[in-house]
DNA sequence: ATAGGGTCTACAGCTAACTATAGGGTCAAG
DNA sequence: CTTGACCCTATAGTTAGCTGTAGACCCTAT
């Protein structure tokens, strides 16, 4: 590149607060994600300098849209990862939003079994009397509670 | 304290090792409950050695009770503190898992609402063909999705 | 005397996704 | 020529509840 090649192109690109403020993202979250190769800048000028082209804002947004389906930054670089040797990304994603969905269902069913035990606790301690302060004990109402 | 006394007090008092053994709680957890405040050894020995008495074993088994409930270590603290003043907790006790059952409730509902977005995209999703590897997207799949 | 276990302190690392700080360089305007 | 806004790297801190390590001391048995 000559040195009027690398001005032009310049002039197109925008520097990373520039992509900050397009994308409502930090300058320290993006050199984050660089940091865990999810986003790389086209380009290094002489002071070291971070230029990106507007893709960067897609890539970005990208990210964030995944990260709201409550991908993880890993999930997201294996997403792109794939993508990058050109092979289209979306039955990797379909997968693993089917594997979300069960995490989720999972999460809900163990959430309300839970739930239901600590009602049950309540029920039961409802009209229990006040722990006696002279009593050699912590607490009656935890200390009756049963592990596993 | 005389030596003979010392002596006679050991005999009845556990090691640190003695007493994760019977709570089934690893000596660097105990030294780390320790550090929060949470378990304070009867004595230390001349060479620094912890000795507890068996009332430990049954505060071990409380603090990983109130575990199970879901209270955190803090809360558990806490617990204790009002215990150790005299005050019966029972009553925060009360309190805390009403709050824990009103914020798991919130968890599930949260949860599900999540879970019904995700198979609403799943669902949407169904049918679309692969997306075509020259495209200029990452995942058309993802890039769909609006941010609130 | 030495080998093995147990114990001690103090500190680093783990999980995720950042945020914050120190200490420095760059650049355009006034 | 200096001020202020931007940029850089490198490092540490945040959340919770631990786990793991290094380097050292202690105790008992052989």
């Amino acid at each position: 590149m000559t040195q009027t090649e690398v001005k032009a192109l310049q002039e197109q690109l925008i520097k990373i607060g520039e992509l900050a403020k397009q994308t409502n993202v930090t300058v320290g979250t993006l050199r984050y994600y660089e940091s865990l190769g999810l986003l790389k800048p086209t380009f290094r000028s002489d002071n070291n300098y971070r230029y990106y082209t507007d893709d960067a804002v897609k890539q970005v947004q990208f990210i964030k849209k995944a990260q709201s389906l409550n991908f993880s930054l890993a999930e997201i670089q294996q997403i792109l990862g794939v993508r990058r040797q050109g092979i289209p990304p979306c039955s990797l994603v379909r997968d693993l939003l089917e594997c979300k969905i069960a995490e989720l269902d999972q999460q809900i069913q163990s959430t309300l079994a839970f739930k239901k035990e600590l009602e049950a606790y309540k029920k039961r301690w409802a009209d229990k009397p006040q722990d006696n302060p002279n009593l050699e004990q912590f607490c009656s109402l935890i200390e009756e509670v049963s592990l596993e």
